[in-house]
DNA sequence: GGGCACATTTGACATATGTCAAATAAAAAC
DNA sequence: GTTTTTATTTGACATATGTCAAATGTGCCC
């Protein structure tokens, strides 16, 4: 497939249901030899504090939990489900020690590529290339979002947003979680759904 | 130059020190053609929101800053000096109406180019390619670094990291921005300040 | 099914931050 | 330089959200 197979634009917009389906069918074809599939239990660790994180993970089933520990009290940055890509991009990128950690929720599989792996199979295939750049931008785009949602609206309306874009969430993650996720208390988040 | 020649964790960490002049360098000598020089006035707008954003722009000279509008309120979400990257990126990427303004806080010299351009250069050049992929990954680690400081420090903190990583903001950018900017007051800026 | 751990809600109060209005201070215009 | 506009500070008070403690609810283990 020639890198022009795509437009950028059209694409990120449904990147879950085209991009990463066929991310996931090179994974399991072409790119057999460079995947392992790893098992967790619950509470099982993918990332710890400290480590510089070396792979990619594309989860298969599963949810994961992303937090960093501050002043002793854990904040949540993230969650993981099955067709999303974890990993902690500033210490991948940097590869710099991880100040978070990305531990199982739930008992999940999880395939992993090592990023040097996926960096020089990116250099010689321009489809990988337009893959990691598609889901790349749609990182981008979901950040921003959230950054300006952070700064500028009430705790209510940011639960309210994420109930329509995320509603998921609410069935498989403790509401503690959900709260540090949004930035809350856990008891301003139980008034809030009170209403 | 190959493709191989940047280890990008470390060239991220220096991204304004070195692949920012080498770009600027290659706009102005083998993409010549590629690019226009436009000057802004002070209040001048480099994107207006309804309007889809199809350029890169490149900070010669000036400020700028990037902001929408809700409820009719201005809210900050950047700014734009010299040697930086000015862009509306969902719009951009996604070709979708730009939801905000990019304007002139002084008057501005500004290389674009047409973002398909862009993305053709790229495709023949492994070396542009590299260097938006590590342009990007240096946006993804500072919306990041943006987000979690959103979500847990409060208002003092979050002007004092401002301060210490960006202290030319306060310099030359009026503090009803940064409060916007900080997603705080303007008061409880000017309280903060006062300590 | 009773008991235990964990999750969620509720209440009372503390604190951070916002809002509105006015007072200064600083900058720009004339 | 004086005036006018804009930026910043300050005060008084309102509101949102946090904190601590207790109560209630829920699922799980034996």
């Amino acid at each position: 497939m020639s890198p022009d197979t795509f437009n950028t634009s059209k694409e990120i917009l449904s990147y879950k249901d085209k991009i990463i389906p066929m991310l996931k069918n090179l994974l399991e074809t072409e790119m057999k030899e460079y995947i392992q599939l790893i098992s967790l239990k619950k509470n099982d660790f993918l990332v710890r504090e400290g480590e510089v994180c070396h792979y990619y993970y594309f989860v298969l089933e599963g949810i994961l939990r992303n937090y960093y520990i501050k002043d002793g009290t854990e904040i949540t940055t993230n969650f993981d489900f099955p067709n999303d890509i974890a990993a902690n991009f500033t210490s991948l990128v940097l590869q710099q020690k991880s100040i978070g950690y990305i531990q199982a929720m739930t008992p999940c599989k999880i395939y992993r590529m090592k990023a040097s792996d996926f960096d020089e199979i990116k250099a010689q295939n321009p489809l990988m290339q337009q893959i990691k750049e598609i889901l790349v931008s749609g990182y981008v785009i979901l950040l921003e979002e959230r950054l300006y949602s952070m700064q500028f609206r009430t705790a209510a309306e940011r639960y309210h947003f994420m109930l329509e874009r995320y509603p998921h969430f609410l069935q498989q993650i403790p509401l503690t979680y959900i709260a540090s996720y949004l930035g809350i208390s856990l008891e301003t988040l139980s008034r809030i759904r009170a209403k």
